[in-house]
DNA sequence: ATGTTTATTATGTCTATACAAAACAGCCTG
DNA sequence: CAGGCTGTTTTGTATAGACATAATAAACAT
């Protein structure tokens, strides 16, 4: 009883093994079924969880082959802030340090890609057990926030956000500084 | 004619307009197969989607929950960082600033979790056009470098390792610092 | 030689059915 | 009442068969 996580588990031993090396055409589906003697449809599981996670690629009418730089995605998990610091066992507080409306930067706009004029600006320093734990700059779109506004001095905006917009399909990206100037001050 | 897709894009939109409220159960796959006039497989197709997003959650017998803290989850590229930088249309180049034998630090050790005695200490800048990109700083396990040691000064431990050994199951970590002192100054 | 149509092929998805596995509720027994 | 057994429910996975779709190759016409 071969179930499709074996399945996967064979393709990634013969892709180590460099049975299949990279860049490599692999068999068909079909052939593929028939050789484990399973269906078709297990086999297209396999491969296409392992095409999802890069380490191939694969093409209708093409085939599937090894990816040629393979290890390229993964699973991030995006953690909501006082679920994180609660996980630790320590206690969670912020701290709103600006709360104003103004008009966003220009790299803040470049990565928005469009102007939609006076924006919300917030600064919000999570604390974990007291200590200062991340700082969160945000910009929202004034027009889509309700009246009265949430109190962002009781949550924070990465949460409210998170529980009213629920989910989304699109980009994500994320940059790191350290703490300077004001930041370390807090 | 229903795909997995637009089940998915309604049970969101269902979601979105708090008919299914977070935390809360919605009905089981049989019952949503009816209501859309589809197969069970293809509510579970669209449901797991959704779970894996982490939009939803599912247990078997306690049924699929709107999750209370969505948002959770998202693909990340892991970027080979010279697939990178060639593709911003600049030249691409490194620097090994470093290449010795040593025990690595206690940080690092926790991380790994384990002792494999002295590493490979590897030190490498990252160039495009010529100005620094990024510096890659990695500890490897003497035991598993081929012999003779592949030439580090010419690509980098980064893509060796991705080419080697192709793909991994297991947690990813990483963390950012910004350039301060010997850094700096390359 | 060039552009267009037509076949071919491999993956993508859907259906219906079946059984497996997890998790819980309730019952029975000592 | 503790501990274990037994069912029931819901998701998870497998199957065979079918059709859809994308992308290429071959045939054809201009």
């Amino acid at each position: 009883m071969a179930g499709w996580e074996d399945i996967r588990a064979e393709v990634l031993a013969r892709i180590r093994a460099r049975i299949w090396p990279l860049g490599a055409l692999i068999p068909g589906e079909e052939a593929l079924a028939l050789e484990f003697g399973v269906a078709r449809a297990t086999v297209n599981r396999a491969l296409s969880e392992l095409a999802r996670a890069g380490v191939l690629e694969r093409k209708r009418k093409a085939g599937t082959r090894v990816a040629a730089l393979p290890v390229r995605k993964a699973m991030l998990d995006i953690p909501v802030i006082r679920a994180e610091i609660e996980a630790r066992g320590e206690v969670y507080g912020l701290r709103l340090l600006r709360l104003e409306v103004g008009r966003p930067p220009v790299p803040v706009l470049a990565r928005l890609g469009q102007d939609v004029g006076e924006m919300m600006h917030l600064r919000t320093l999570h604390l974990a057990s007291g200590r200062g734990f991340v700082v969160e700059d945000r910009w929202l779109n004034r027009a889509v926030l309700p009246d009265p506004m949430p109190d962002f001095a009781a949550i924070s905006a990465n949460e409210w956000l998170v529980a009213q917009v629920s989910f989304a399909m699109g980009d994500i990206s994320f940059a790191a500084e350290s703490a300077a100037g004001w930041e370390a001050e807090a």
